[in-house]
DNA sequence: ACCTGAACACCGTTCAAGT
DNA sequence: ACCTGAACACCGTTCAAGT
């Protein structure tokens, strides 16, 4: 089989129809790469074969590829699905802004590794996630000066949690389904937050 | 300048004398390039101009540039300084080996996401970090089905902590050394691991 | 303004050939 | 047994040229 002569792609502006290049096509195909081939394979090039265009064309919207990886990061960090209504106590809040993070990385298992090493998504979780985290916090009781720490506790949990990996070998998968480490280290977090805060204006 | 011709390199076997390749003189250069210049740099053709040798040679001693990486994490676990004497306490035992890994971590910024990530590191880190970790968790009460979960909630931690970067901004380097965002975190912990075994017989 | 193709300086790895 | 060099199939990115 020779090469198909139709495949050869025009160069120049594209006619109006066909929808040119944005930042956000770029980023949505590249999402959708790594999430189904990891991030190893995601090459300029082998975007720019996805989308159907040359290599080039890419870095009219996007600098290098070092930003489509961030952009990337933004992507999923965007598409967090806030809890929709937060419980009373502050322990439930805290569970739930955490699991909203958590699913995040879930949903992205390729992805993780960039998520939680991203100093640009980092500061994005700070405005998203922590704000939510430091309230409830607050609410516990935790004196100022440690809210910081304590909401830094939850996260980066939940980051070594995420990048050590699926759940354990789990063996037994009939019966009642055994508590899940992650679970077990987000109740004793929460004791101790309750412990730190004993004697003190909880409510 | 020419092309300097006493650099040129005999093929063949080496003569007694120059000291052959081996997998640990390749790995300990690979460490110091890593170290000092960061993963990115880390490719089998420099790795061998720094050794001063044909790129192809350290393939017949390393299988591929993965097993390069995964043997530099190796080798810094192996380099892990364990506590001279711990603590009598449980809690002193636990932060004794936390910080024993964390320096792990400390000591090679440029290396660990491949530490926290690497499956056989895992394995490698359970045998020599968890073991004691677990009988100071064991001596604290925990109950049987949680010491597992507990261990993993520090060592989570101490990942996620080695991740998000070094210590905050900390704008007052004067006064007390206020308590980092480590220590808190783990404080908080502990408490909750005291919490939760309350009541029970610790000692 | 946006897209293209050739070119540059790199990669990891295979394989046949040297000693 | 160990080392080498050419070769293959890739990379990211620059730059001049097209429309």
């Amino acid at each position: 089989m020779a090469t198909e002569p139709d495949k050869v792609r025009k160069r120049g502006r594209p006619a109006a129809d066909r929808a040119g290049l944005t930042a956000d096509r770029i980023l949505t195909t590249a999402l959708a790469l790594v999430d189904a081939a990891g991030l190893d394979a995601l090459s300029m090039r082998r975007l720019a074969r996805e989308l159907g265009v040359d290599p080039m064309s890419i870095y009219h919207h996007l600098p290098n590829k070092a930003a489509v990886v961030s952009g990337l990061v933004g992507l999923v960090f965007s598409r967090m699905r806030l809890p929709e209504s937060v419980p009373d106590d502050w322990a439930g809040q805290v569970r739930a802004w955490v699991d909203a993070y958590r699913d995040l990385t879930r949903r992205h298992p390729r992805l993780v590794l960039q998520i939680v090493t991203d100093p640009v998504a980092v500061t994005q979780a700070s405005e998203t996630i922590n704000g939510p985290l430091h309230a409830a916090l607050t609410s516990a009781g935790v004196p100022a000066d440690k809210i910081d720490a304590c909401a830094g506790m939850f996260v980066d949990f939940a980051n070594g949690f995420a990048l050590a990996g699926l759940e354990p070998p789990s063996p037994a998968p009939a019966g009642k389904p055994p508590q899940s480490h992650f679970d077990t280290g987000m109740d004793v977090m929460i004791l101790g937050i309750r412990a730190l805060t004993a004697g003190r204006d909880e409510r």
